[in-house]
DNA sequence: TTGCTCCTCACGTCACGTGAGGTGGC
DNA sequence: TTGCTCCTCACGTCACGTGAGGTGGC
């Protein structure tokens, strides 16, 4: 018969954990006095604390040890639960691993003496979206604020023609494979309500389509803010960043313009987009 | 200026947290609205909460985050602190890995038939210990009983006659590398406080001594309960979970008797003995 | 009588999720 | 006027650590 700082000595817990575990059933002392409330343990109650000590040990949660020690589990299930505490900690480590290799990534940035990345990078998953779009292939760099001005406008208009508003801002998606300044093929477009674009997909002017977006999609983010020539910058700096951390691009890039329609904008304003690329680990 | 929920939208975080930033001042909003309560924000703010949440995933909790942004710390300082999250995530990937070998070599045992390990195993930390101990070499196993009473009769005698009480219980040493049945290097004693050990170190018999057990040693412990003549089993099915759980032997596999004296029990009687064996990684 | 051990609350931890109950804005 | 969004508490999470305040046992 111990009493509880006796028997927290031999099998080296705090008292308070026995007293918590008393609390939750998980191990009650052999007696009680009823007048003092004192605890007395006995010896043969090691194991079972022991048991106790070595299930924690291996990942569970003190309520399912009450479970696992209470139902006197059939050995099949005890596997279940095994494995299903495997698949938990290789996903912890998996996540661990993926945090470090940030950590490192930021350090080696560090010692490069890289130019501090003006923006952080966010990891998101996308929302599916319905666009209202248009795509075009852009012969050279030079073209490229023309081309994109008329297809917003082009955009625009079907969106006025048609008296619905756009449910976020505009987006543009760079269909290419590698960087390249020559023949970018674009898709840019206005977010609708998925009932919106159900009903004016047979109503849109040629030129336009209907454009999916999927979602659920891991993304990693950035905010360029600054003059949009300064934008490819920002953009390799994502690449550089989802290659440091050992993600592969696996998407087109796309772009969100958070301050507004970049046809109101000189090219000088500073702008707010947010780029993002899908990725696979 | 957006109103929260649109901020949010726009962030991909939950207003809560915002509002739960906002209360810890790591990103306040750049407008309050006195009368209605109403938080505001701008775009501006979008980078700073990315470097928050990119800070997040660095593993940083949000009191060193909020150091990282108010203090606009030089860049030394942060490589100090994402050296520091390395160690911390380094630790945690080989905790979990422990753990994971763990609950694999569970499943292993479960697999294999193995009869069920009566007892748990439980990873512990040494207790620094003073002993008067006598230590013998036993020729052969049949030599064991009557070695270990004459031994433990000797200790016993030894207390009686300086006046002193142990400090816990019968502890016995194996001195072994490997098993074997012959010519047995044992130790064995009882603890007594330290301030008591130096005062009795020159008064001892011949043949006794104080023996030092270090503290802060890792040691694998299970219990025995049951007859004496089971506790090699146990011992082996200790040594086994020490292999499978990729560590190593490391020093003495040591016993204690939790039961009491072990001369005052009659063999077949149940004991119960803690036996714990250092280990490393 | 003095320490020592034991007791029962009850707060704190960390980063929010999740109502409860109520009010402004269109 | 009805939804919708916003607001402020405040509890819950998980396994205890850490006092606060008080009492039995030797």
């Amino acid at each position: 018969m111990f009493k509880i700082g006796e028997f927290s000595q031999i099998a080296q817990v705090s008292v308070r954990m026995l007293r918590h575990y008393d609390k939750l059933g998980l191990l009650q002392p052999s007696r009680v006095d009823t007048f003092t409330g004192y605890r007395y343990y006995l010896l043969d109650q090691l194991p079972r604390l022991n048991r106790i000590l070595a299930l924690k040990d291996l990942g569970f949660s003190l309520e399912q040890i009450r479970d696992l020690l209470e139902k006197d589990l059939p050995p099949d299930q005890l596997q279940g639960m095994l494995l299903w505490q495997e698949a938990q900690i290789e996903q912890t480590l998996a996540e661990e691993q993926a945090r470090l290799q940030r950590v490192r990534a930021r350090l080696e940035w560090l010692q490069n003496d890289h130019p501090l990345p003006a923006y952080d990078v966010v990891l998101k998953t996308s929302q599916a979206q319905h666009l209202i779009a248009a795509q075009q292939v852009v012969p050279t760099l030079a073209d490229m604020k023309a081309y994109r001005c008329g297809m917003f406008d082009d955009v625009w208009r079907q969106m006025e023609a048609c008296g619905v508003l756009p449910n976020g801002p505009e987006v543009v998606l760079y269909h290419l494979q590698e960087y390249h300044e020559t023949d970018i093929d674009m898709e840019l477009g206005l977010p609708v309500a998925d009932a919106v674009a159900l009903e004016l997909q047979p109503r849109l002017h040629p030129g336009l389509g209907i454009s999916c977006l999927p979602g659920d999609e891991p993304l990693a983010t950035t905010v360029h803010r600054g003059p949009i020539w300064e934008l490819p910058q920002t953009i390799s700096a994502l690449l550089i960043w989802i290659n440091t951390n050992g993600y592969q691009v696996a998407g087109s890039t796309r772009e969100q313009h958070l301050s507004g329609r970049e046809h109101e904008n000189p090219e000088a304003d500073p702008v707010v987009f947010e780029i993002q690329i899908p990725i696979i680990a």
